[in-house]
RNA sequence: GCUCGAGUGGUGGAAUUGGUAGACACGUUGGACUUAAAAUCCAAUGACCAUUGCGGUCGUGCGGGUUCAAGUCCCGCCUCGAGUACCA
């Protein structure tokens, strides 16, 4: 029989199950480690082996952890609101409720045959009401509260009507887009409606006109993080602007202190560099301009004040508020011309067209602060209304896109900035700007003849003495915008008096998400949730027909594993302080900006109103590499029904077909299977070569269409779950992305075997014995503990599956089955082989439970040697090999070395000039 | 364009601190066992040259450099991947 893993696996699997050998305690004296995977979608096309390559990683480091004494937690759940299930809602009519039950049942299927140890008693569901309660509950506490700049916390909104009600907004530094002051009187001669409108510029979830994405195919708004190139990332759709009453939240208020977060935790330099980016933070000014023969100024946001003798002209964006007032009347129809064109212009245009300089004059000049010279105001849609101020003074000298904006309409151009010792030139001919960071400033008044550092600072000096502008740090980082015009989502705990938002009483949560007729917007174009039947409070009032976004259940989920079946709070303050943070979490960087940016600011919130006790919720982060798909190709010659193998092609002219990878074999296409896969191929016939039909390949992204997808339960079944997980970790580093290829399982299927008979002969006897292991099976097992925990610690479970190789390939050429060796190795092998471990442990006649013992530690004394093989090299080429004793003395060495018969090929007739000896490590003879 | 990461045999990869390049595995070839197959075991396997044996030369994307010694460090390029994109 040998090793039948299908009844190993599942005798394990039910044990586990039964006897929630991974349970969790929320209370217990051992030290806490809390490992996490990231959130899955469960979608309807199930696992493929890329999905699992994190979770086996973690689960390796969890079941170690559970081996090194500490009480882990180990959770799953499902991140179960999104689009996928509501558009086949929409086509088929399926509730996407009972799709997202019937695909997390799958999941859950597939998930339990790998074995993985995960407390299945704290599972999740974002889309389950005790759960979204508390992304509600969230949601009222971030309406209820503003940012405070000065104590740099979240604080209550009712402090602030407090402080309003006694001085107005005076002294109030808060996070908030309200630039006029009020008093306390002005305060209270508002309206009630005036009021919570002027509350909504403070509150860290807020309502408000905004630019949004807009997808008209999915019928909904997308976070910035959802669209990629114009498009909608799931399922791909144009995305348009469109300005829109949405609710968002206030995330900029805390750009600075997830920027600074970044320096406190262990994370991967890449997903923090793209974080830093995103945020996007510039140091620099904010100047006012005042424009010719109006009152108004406009407000400019630079990065080098230092180059504001060099600014030529001033453009604002299409959209800016002031343009209408300017413009004079002999411009002015060039001008709303070219307002309707940038307007009328796609996102995907404005993006293709990137090189094309457009742009109209308005007419009217804006005053340079410092030389007062008069300069034209142009509009031009390279501004940005959404960056800094939507206006800028153009330094064409000194900045590409000023300059090939001068170029193109023929406006001067001054260089202010030149390097030590280098004479200016003419900028007339000048080729591209000169993007100086460095240099000495000239034609620039007061500052002249300073570094530009120095300019710098001298310049913010002079214009905060002036009053005309203020040190200023920008930050790209834009609010989440929080609404989804979508049925499958939380609803917002909100319902609308006299047009402005109240959230409803907390006693009123879980607010449950209502049957609705239709998965559709209703004929007006309201949300799905409109068309729910009494969608209003007991009193009458209309609630919210938006729902929330994906991100809103997964920000915070972490904490709610800590304490799940809470009925009263979020988690109990002593769960949370037990389990404190996430030690470890696995999961892609292609999260970066979504997730692992809003669930960071989810927990800075709940951090700032005491609920959970760290100010960062991941401490450590593995990012694993994705499992690319190995594709296989045929090749038809063109117009024919005709097949010609991989290396006869080149003598036709052929067409590459992607084959389905199930009907090839080591490259090898199963002829007769093929024909068979499709009428089309019916009929085929083939050129083959050596009497086979031999297949392309070509690594690509795993998916249906490209017939490449590897599903791991036909693995499980052909090779047993501790197979697929060695093999998963065998196949490559973690964090790297690697092409799968199914050719290599074989052998780690191989070596779980050659294990297995370390243990058992043939006839399934145990022929484990009781002698004295011998000094050589000693040292075997203790350098493959040594270098197992070295590699477990450091991530590197490819090569951690290697030296298990190596062990069992020593073990069985020195026919080694002393219980002394084997048992330590059940135990090292258990986290990755859990269910052959959990057998071997139990056929050593110990009781089930081998997660729980301690893993073995090694002992440097059976590592010791007494000779080792030096490498002689000569000129730094290794020639040789020589036993010398690891004690030698180096003037020993040296001589040994010299004098050993091979060295005299490489010593004749030459010089030794030098030696150079490493002990235990290398010996180096520079010979001339 | 900018930022980050990566380039090692036919393939996946190893070399953790500058110290024997190619561990481990796949694949391939040859052999043992077998009526046969599966399974298992043994041997060879970077390229080139020499093969009667000893061997030798080259080799970690390319070109330089530092060093007794470089896949690893420095400088300059090339290619691929990811992120971002008029961010002032």
């Amino acid at each position: 029989m040998g090793y039948d893993f299908g009844k190993i696996e599942k005798k394990w699997q039910k044990f586990w199950k039964e006897n929630k050998t991974f349970k969790a305690e929320n209370i217990s004296d051992k030290p806490k480690y809390y490992v996490l995977d990231m959130f899955p979608y469960p979608s309807g096309a199930g696992l493929h082996v890329g999905h699992p390559l994190g979770y086996i990683a973690s689960d390796i480091y969890a079941r170690y952890k559970r081996h090194e004494g500490f009480n882990v937690l180990h959770p799953m759940g499902y991140d179960a609101y999104g689009l996928p299930a509501e558009q086949y809602a929409i086509q088929t009519g399926t509730h996407p409720e009972e799709t997202t039950n019937k695909n997390i049942k799958r999941y859950r299927e597939q998930l339990d045959k790998i074995g993985f140890s995960y407390d299945w008693d704290r599972e999740v569901r974002t889309c389950d009401p005790h759960y979204y309660k508390w992304t509600q509950w969230t949601f009222i506490q971030l309406f209820n509260s503003w940012y405070n700049n000065k104590t740099n916390k979240a604080e209550s909104i009712k402090k602030l009507i407090e402080h309003f009600e006694t001085d107005g907004n005076k002294g109030i530094d808060a996070a908030t887009d309200q630039i006029e002051t009020f008093t306390a009187n002005d305060w209270k001669n508002l309206s009630d409606k005036a009021q919570q409108e002027m509350l909504m510029h403070y509150r860290l979830a807020y309502l408000s006109d905004t630019m949004v994405n807009w997808c008209p195919a999915l019928g909904t708004v997308l976070a910035n993080d959802e669209v990629k190139d114009g498009f909608s990332e799931r399922g791909g759709h144009p995305v348009e602007k469109k300005l829109m009453k949405q609710w968002s939240l206030r995330i900029t208020a805390y750009a600075q202190r997830l920027l600074d977060g970044l320096e406190t935790v262990d994370w991967s330099e890449n997903v923090k560099e793209i974080q830093r980016n995103w945020i996007g933070r510039s140091e620099g000014a904010s100047v006012n301009f005042k424009i010719k023969d109006h009152n108004e100024l406009i407000e400019v946001f630079t990065t080098r004040p230092d180059t504001l003798f060099g600014a030529t002209f001033m453009v604002l964006a299409p959209e800016h508020e002031l343009v209408e007032q300017i413009v004079t009347d002999d411009r002015r129809d060039e001008v709303l011309e070219y307002i309707t064109y940038a307007k009328n212009r796609s996102e995907r245009d404005r993006m293709t067209e990137v090189k094309s300089i457009t742009g109209e004059f308005t007419g009217a000049y804006g005053i340079n602060p410092l030389n007062v010279e008069e300069i034209p105001i142009w509009i031009a849609d390279y501004v940005l209304s959404g960056y800094g101020t939507g206006a800028i003074m153009a330094v064409p000298g000194h900045d590409s896109r000023d300059f090939a904006f001068a170029k193109h309409f023929d406006l001067p151009i001054i260089q202010v900035v030149s390097q030590k010792g280098e004479k200016p030139s003419d900028p007339k001919n000048w080729e591209e700007s000169y993007d100086a960071k460095e240099g000495i400033m000239i034609n620039s008044g007061f500052i002249n003849g300073l570094e530009v550092k120095e300019a710098i600072a001298a310049t913010i000096k002079e214009i905060e003495k002036k009053g005309i502008g203020y040190c200023k740090i920008n930050y790209r980082l834009r609010d989440a915008i929080f609404s989804r015009q979508r049925y499958w989502g939380e609803p917002f705990p909100v319902y609308y008096k006299d047009g402005m938002p109240y959230t409803l009483d907390e006693s009123e949560l879980p607010l449950e998400l209502p049957p609705v007729d239709k998965f559709l917007p209703t004929e007006a174009g309201d949300p799905p949730l409109a068309r729910a039947k009494d969608w209003k409070t007991k009193e009458g009032y209309p609630l919210e027909t938006n729902t929330m976004p994906g991100f809103a259940g997964s920000s915070g989920y972490y904490l709610r594993y800590m304490d799940p079946h809470n009925n009263k709070e979020y988690f109990s303050k002593l769960a949370n302080e037990y389990w404190q943070d996430v030690d470890l979490y696995i999961g892609g960087d292609e999260h970066a900006t979504g997730h692992l940016i809003y669930s960071r600011f989810w927990n800075k919130f709940l951090f700032d109103i005491g609920l959970a006790c760290k100010d960062e919720p991941y401490k450590k982060m593995v990012n694993q590499g994705k499992i690319q798909g190995r594709s296989s190709f045929v090749y038809r010659v063109q117009g024919t029904n005709k097949f010609v193998s991989y290396n006869l092609r080149k003598q036709y002219q052929t067409q590459a077909l992607h084959v389905d990878i199930s009907l090839v074999d080591n490259d090898v296409l199963d002829v007769g299977a093929f024909k068979n896969s499709n009428p089309e191929y019916k009929n085929a016939q083939f050129i083959l070569e050596d009497d086979k039909y031999i297949c392309g390949h070509e690594v690509e992204k795993m998916s249906k269409s490209k017939m490449n997808v590897q599903n791991p339960d036909e693995l499980i079944e052909k090779y047993g779950a501790d197979t697929l997980r060695l093999y998963e970790m065998f196949l490559g580093p973690l964090e790297q992305d690697k092409p799968w290829d199914t050719k290599g399982i074989e052998g780690v299927f191989r070596f779980l075997r050659k294990l297995w008979r370390l243990y058992f002969d043939d006839n399934d006897q145990l022929i484990v014995t009781n002698d004295t292991p011998a000094d050589d099976e000693l040292k075997v097992l203790h350098k493959t503990i040594k270098k197992v925990r070295n590699d477990i610690e450091r991530f590197s479970f490819n090569t951690g599956v290697s030296a298990f190789m190596i062990c069992v390939n020593e073990l069985s050429d020195l026919k080694c089955h002393k219980r002394e060796i084997l048992e330590p190795l059940a135990i090292l092998i258990s986290p990755y082989a859990s269910h052959m471990a959990e057998e071997l442990w139990t056929a050593l006649g110990h009781d089930p439970g081998i997660s729980e013992v301690e893993y073995p530690h090694f002992d440097e004394k059976y590592l010791a040697e007494n000779t080792f093989s030096y490498p002689v090299s000569f000129n730094g080429k290794m020639r040789f090999k020589i036993d010398l004793p690891t004690d030698m003395p180096v003037a020993e060495i040296e001589k040994a070395a010299i004098e050993a018969e091979e060295a005299q090929k490489w010593t004749e007739g030459k010089t030794v000039r030098k030696i150079i000896v490493v002990p235990n490590r290398i010996i180096n003879v520079v010979v001339q």
